[in-house]
DNA sequence: GTTCCGCATGAATCGATAG
DNA sequence: ACTATCGATTCATGCGGAA
């Protein structure tokens, strides 16, 4: 068994199914992944079948209960692809096995792609969303729902979504100055509560790794389900993107993924990210200095 | 057995499962309908409990098969409810059941509800989306795309969003109309396919009727897939959008529902569309005669 | 004739209270 | 313990009246 500090913010090379046999009950505040769909990855987890795929999956969710708080919550991002010009039942199936194994259904949400790929078949239109589904150990578990509070009304959604990459990383930057704070006091008098369907651009440009979701998907589950220093686990990482959602919020993360190469490109990116932020604080000095 | 001339645009009073006892097989192009969700609609179908639908559902749906043409598409717009704390798995099964009874699972598209029903609770958010779930008889069935292409770019959606009810019925009445047709020319160029998700504001606040579902679902459904002239079936009618739907877009119309009431509201806002649509035709003249 | 403000209105959901 | 009813919560929308 491994302690705490010796799994904290590390990317293991393995199946997951293995690999957390050596972590104990009741580690992770959090787990959220994407997992590999039925017959995707074919080089990496053999191409599932899509009639396999729940027998394939419930060896590995028994593990995520075990090692899952009481208080946690799974958060699973998958989407039935078509199958035959039908679509597939592997995921409704997979909420029925899970439920049985011990899971709570506790919701559904809906991760609505801003921008998807144009394209077009005789029978259908783009697949525009996914399915991040909710399962909790109990009915009671931790929300932070204010984490994640929006503004209000239409004219600041314009303003949110047009907000860079860069802005976002000056925002998390600045929350633990004097002005942050008295910004964000200053919204919380405009702002709702999100519904559950998440309008989400995804990640495009970014030409070394196929990107599964976009850092803003797990970062507004992180922010919904845990607190700083809180532990993440992402069981299928792929190329990091939940860790890099966790460093930029202070949380702890496990990844684990069955690839060496996958791993070299989460790091690789991880540390692009920290290179990034070091510049834009070094961009905020040389301001400050200026306006003195 | 009725003729078709006998069932043509028709609301009938009662038990869908009865009443369509009396129409031929391969009768209806699109059956579309947003049937009593479970425990809701309590005085008119009693009010169905969440482990008895799908029990309640299936010999309606068996109707539903047998009078749907070869070619043509099951629209079911339903929503699971949270129950115990729990998201209940009704929908999924009766997904399930209808596979079993013949149905191909075709698409699972999402109307995601730009204004939801409001609320707070310590462990779930506003429900903003609901399931618009399509079934075939066969892999090849009629769908029109081009019937529901959408202007490029956000400027246009926001215009859209904006539009009234009397802008919608300005714009249906320029259809026939030298400058209509030119501005639809116009528009082709910058039209694309739009995706699987439905981004649709909720009707409330109109007094006269509790609206099921904003004519505007039905609307892009059936331009989908039916021509002029074909035939739509809503088996859950209620107040009758579907029928207002149908009208405005010149497709025959079966409503059938279990209550009388449901049938003269259905005809009230029938007249009072047909009126308002006049009443626009004539402000036009009106304006035309202004301009020589 | 516009624009602006106030108001009622929802296929909701939970927790407490009552039988 | 299990079920039925009721109050509290909350926000985008469209209507009507007012400036």
């Amino acid at each position: 068994m491994f302690t705490k500090d010796q799994i904290k913010n590390q990317y293991f090379v393995g199946d997951c199914k293995d690999i957390l046999l050596n972590i104990e009950d009741d580690t992770f505040d959090l787990i959220i992944t994407s997992p590999p769909y039925a017959d995707q990855r074919r080089n990496t987890y053999g191409g599932i079948h899509p009639d396999k795929y729940v027998e394939w999956f419930l060896p590995r969710s028994e593990q995520f209960l075990r090692v899952l708080k009481k208080t946690g919550t799974f958060i699973l991002n998958i989407k039935e692809k078509a199958f035959n010009g039908e679509r597939h039942t592997y995921v409704i199936d997979l909420i029925k096995a899970l439920k049985d194994q011990g899971w709570i259904w506790t919701e559904e949400f809906i991760w609505h792609k801003k921008n998807t790929y144009p394209g077009k078949w005789p029978n259908r239109f783009r697949d525009a969303w996914e399915r991040c589904i909710q399962f909790n150990k109990q009915k009671k578990f931790n929300m932070y729902q204010e984490a994640v509070m929006i503004p209000i009304g239409d004219w600041a959604k314009e303003r949110l979504s047009r907000l860079s990459e860069k802005d976002k990383i000056r925002d998390i930057s600045a929350v633990g100055s004097g002005f942050g704070k008295n910004v964000s006091n200053w919204l919380k008098r405009n702002m709702v509560y999100p519904t559950n369907v998440l309008y989400l651009a995804t990640e495009c440009g970014n030409k070394n790794h196929s990107a599964v979701f976009p850092v803003t998907l797990p970062t507004w589950f992180i922010k919904l389900f845990t607190l700083e220093g809180d532990f993440v686990l992402d069981p299928f990482a792929g190329s990091g993107t939940t860790a890099l959602a966790c460093k930029q919020l202070n949380r702890n993360y496990v990844m684990i993924d069955i690839l060496e190469e996958y791993k070299i490109m989460a790091e690789e990116r991880l540390a692009k990210a920290v290179q990034l932020e070091l510049n834009v604080i070094g961009q905020k000095k040389v301001k400050s200095n200026e306006n003195n």
